[in-house]
DNA sequence: AAAAAAATGCGACTCAGTCGCAAATAAGGA
DNA sequence: TCCTTATTTGCGACTGAGTCGCATTTTTTT
């Protein structure tokens, strides 16, 4: 189990719990929220979120929130972008844009307005 | 008073209530979360929310959300980004900032990371 | 002045997120 | 294996932002 070696890696024991959940980022395709995860999340809510917590101190998740009050949560990889929809509420990776601020460290850029598809229908 | 005919240039009555709450944002000289904006508060939590609404959509205020499960409103002025600090929670404007994205319509860009201040103590 | 429309306050509610505590599970040592 | 201790989990209570219905107040219209 790749999941299990990956978590321990970082002095976290790898629980049933913490197996389970980051199976779920790792299957995703795109960041999720606790909204998105609950229906099927076999642990409870408290439980769910302290591990979100050891995950993202440990490196191994990212969070941020949208526009619409939503925190979204994936596996953290290559920095990259979000784009978040207005509209249809979709959220996008955003590979290749390269953003730097003299002596500013960024850590994460969120990106709102209209995706491709809700442009084009305007 | 300014502020009055702001207000109503856009079809809205201009009580004193609205005229209050988009007083406090013309005199702030950066973003306003409720929390902020609370102790000097005169209407109820309802009608903050409201009248919030009202300024978002007439065009007047914008709204974005830090990391920290904040969510900020300032005047609506020419388009910027926003840079939040991980540390100390501060809230900068980010105006010579010129990002674009193909078929995308920008709205609103949130950057977080450090601060210079924060970047320096490292 | 009376009637209609709009704005406000109040209370109840939802939902994410946090916390303390007790039960359960895992780890370690004898 | 049995006992002790540390860690994790579930549960319940709680906080705080934001929403909603409804009655009251304020404003506008006739
Ligand atoms: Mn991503
Ligand atoms: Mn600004
Ligand atoms: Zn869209
Ligand atoms: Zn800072």
């Amino acid at each position: 189990m790749d999941i299990k070696k990956k978590i321990e890696k970082h002095n976290i024991k790898a629980t049933i719990a913490r197996v389970s959940l980051l199976e779920i980022f790792s299957q995703a395709q795109k960041p999720l929220s606790y909204e998105d995860i609950k229906p099927e999340l076999k642990m409870d809510k408290a439980t769910f979120y302290r591990n979100i917590s050891l995950f993202i101190d440990a490196g191994l998740l990212n969070s941020f929130e949208s526009n619409d009050k939503k925190r979204y949560f994936e596996l953290k990889s290559h920095p990259h972008a979000h784009f978040i929809c207005r509209v249809c509420n979709s959220v996008e990776c955003i590979d290749n844009l390269n953003i730097t601020l003299q002596e500013y460290q960024i850590e994460n850029i969120i990106i709102n307005g209209l995706c491709k598809q809700c442009t084009v229908r305007k």
